[in-house]
DNA sequence: GCAAAAGTGTTCCAGATACACCCATGA
DNA sequence: TCATGGGTGTATCTGGAACACTTTTGC
């Protein structure tokens, strides 16, 4: 996998988010290869000639961190950083990609051929990290953030259906600070995102639960779709 | 300049914005070759192995366009598209860059080799667009809106020092449409962007005006430095 | 009856918007 | 004196933040 290229080096990152335990994690590796051997990293790989970034993205989270995909919603907005060249031959740009997961666990895919001790770890306890990931990091999770603010990207978090409670609970994760449950449910209902099922909860020694979901998209202003 | 390559395409495309006659106006060339002959379309170029994409814009500026890097400021912050590939072989990743011009004149300068008549097109005029640059230069205007109202970007488009009427005409060329005089005037120093010099025009038949500049950048918030 | 989560309104503040008149100058 | 741009303040609206109690259920 570590082939030499020519010509620009273009590379593909994920910052792969899921909650944990109401916890908001990060997909990582443990590098196993100069340079950074045994550091942590954001998963992430060259893109071969016949692959989109996109595709080369999947692709190396089922073989590098064995995930499923399945259970996976990658945001369709790539960002572009001039990286420090991995190899120290030729000039570096990575494409990164956010994702979002719900239900994955890393190293249970079977197609996993070179797995390097994939992880989610709670980004409150996020070590020090390989290459410039850090400021990738913090650059995803602000955009994650700013996404939550306005559109459902946090329904691939969650299940189908969902308490209030279930949902702030994600987003409490997701700003790492606790919020007010009227001023929540307010500006949730505002932003028209949400409908109640014709379910409630009966789960536990308490007052049963409207049930929600997410509308199904009808335009997501993230999009960029290029062809 | 079409060389073929090997692996992933890397282009780097340029939205260039500048103020002609109040008006703004972005940096478009015209194809000189297929595919898209004879279309309007950003400037933009292969990223040869030897530079990075920063550079490589500033190259293709100056032999493609024939402006003078001297009065442009780049942003320093990179968006990646996946782009239909230009060559139909193999994948291709643009890296945007947007920049902000003052005074720069295309097809001035000595070193254009291969100008495609650049020429400055007022955004409220834009004809269509080449590849998905229509696209992109809506998401760059988008950029640069949201941008002008937290951050200085809008110096670059000015002189040093200028008058309040000169700040707000600017503002109104980026968001296309006109703004409260008070309220602006609120705003903006809210901002604490600006500071007063100790000198007042003294140019028409009119009341003499304050003359305003930026501070000196402290902390550029779109920054995202890498090596 | 008590523990545990569900559900519900009002007040306050800050920032944005709407809006109209007098001032200094050159011609 | 008039045309041109310079300069100023107040009322209103809107969205966000702070804040506490009653309800329903299982045990």
């Amino acid at each position: 996998m570590e082939e030499r290229f020519e010509f620009p080096i273009l590379t593909v990152d994920g910052a792969i988010f899921q909650l944990v335990d109401d916890e908001l994690t990060i997909l990582l590796i443990q590098r196993a290869f100069e340079p950074f051997l045994g550091e942590w990293a954001l998963p992430g790989e060259y893109i071969p000639k016949d692959r989109s970034s996109r595709q080369a993205l999947e692709h190396l989270l089922v073989h590098k961190t064995g995930i499923s995909t399945k259970q996976l919603r990658i945001i369709d907005q790539p960002y572009a950083f001039d990286s420090p060249a991995r190899d120290p031959r030729g000039y570096a740009v990575t494409v990164m990609y956010i994702g979002l997961g719900r239900g994955i666990t890393p190293g249970m895919h079977p197609h996993m051929d070179n797995g390097q001790n994939p992880q989610l770890v709670p980004i409150s306890k996020l070590p020090k990290l390989a290459y410039d990931h850090q400021t990738i990091v913090k650059f995803a999770l602000d955009r994650l953030k700013a996404l939550s603010l306005h559109t459902a990207v946090v329904a691939t978090l969650l299940p189908k259906d969902f308490t209030f409670l279930q949902l702030q609970t994600a987003y409490e994760a997701i700003f790492g600070k606790t919020l007010d449950k009227r001023n929540f449910r307010k500006k949730m209902l505002s932003l028209q995102l949400l409908e109640p099922t014709s379910a409630m909860t009966k789960d536990g020694a308490h007052r049963p639960a409207q049930l929600y979901r997410f509308h199904a998209p009808k335009s997501t202003d993230t999009a960029n779709s290029f062809a």
